[in-house]
DNA sequence: CTGAATCCGTCAAGATACTG
DNA sequence: CAGTATCTTGACGGATTCAG
């Protein structure tokens, strides 16, 4: 799994692909998805648990997540993301949105003007991602106080031990 | 978020709670959970995005998802857990079910015996998160095949440029 | 404006060995 | 069996600088 953890690995996205236009080609319609029937894998086996820790691997960085929320919207122009979600520094920004852009998350825009504009936006499967997601960010806000007070409850259990 | 990721920061944890027995008294029967009316906080905003960034960090590390769905058909012992896992190190289940524990997700209850016996077992909160990690999880498989094809459509792309 | 390239500090993972 | 202690490593992420 460390093997898809980290993206391309710093430098070795040497080429031009900042001026084509068409990038997106690859992942905007896909055409006959695989459809696995869900019920070939069962959902609790060890083989399930591989492939979600893979996902949660994937969008469970410091960005990523935040960066599919805030496409969620709509479009967005790079620096436009930068400012949504304060903190993150652009090269994080820009390896954030080549990893999501590289799972076909993500699409990219490339207007060839002066100034130029990029615009990312989610692509179908990233749209489909912000349901489970969102799933889970039902459960964080339903439990964030019981995490909260079971946290404090072991720190203190922890000090007086 | 950065406060949360990582536990108790490696060697803080230094007293002699591996003897007490009755530790999951404080996580057991939550008596009375806030129940935050999950509308109270808009579920796309940018709060929103914060708390599920913290579950996200939470459980997106490499090894809490597979312990918990490790633990979800019932109680097991730590090395029964070990095996189960297969590649994790001794080290990090130790450490992976702390932060677990503290969280209220797991319980863990010592019978103090020779040998000792520890039984790790998910809590009703670490039961009630299932759902949404499966729900993830079968994003995940329906997807997968989707992502290692935009994947390697983008590497592809990459090395012709 | 939208990045790429580089340097660099920090911290978490893993291996190993030891303990009760 | 169920951990703890210690060390090494390298990935991650930030700041800065340069370029199209």
């Amino acid at each position: 799994m460390e093997t898809v953890t980290h993206f391309a690995q710093e430098g070795t996205l040497v080429s031009d692909r900042h001026t084509d236009v068409p990038t997106n080609a690859a992942i905007a319609p896909q055409p006959a998805p695989p459809a696995t029937p869900l019920a070939e894998v069962a959902p609790d086996d060890s083989n399930s648990c591989q492939t979600v820790n893979e996902v949660l691997a994937r969008i469970g960085d410091k960005w990523s997540m935040q960066v599919v929320m805030s496409l969620g919207r709509g479009p967005l122009r790079f620096n436009e993301l930068r400012r949504r979600i304060e903190g993150i520094s652009q090269r994080m920004l820009t390896r954030t949105l080549r990893g999501l852009e590289r799972d076909g998350l993500v699409s990219r825009k490339v207007t060839p003007s002066v100034p130029p504009r990029v615009d990312y936006a989610l692509s179908t499967m990233g749209m489909s991602l912000r349901d489970p997601v969102m799933a889970l960010g039902g459960w964080a806000i339903e439990h964030r106080h019981a995490i909260a007070m079971a946290r404090s409850a072991f720190d203190d259990a922890q000090e007086e031990g």
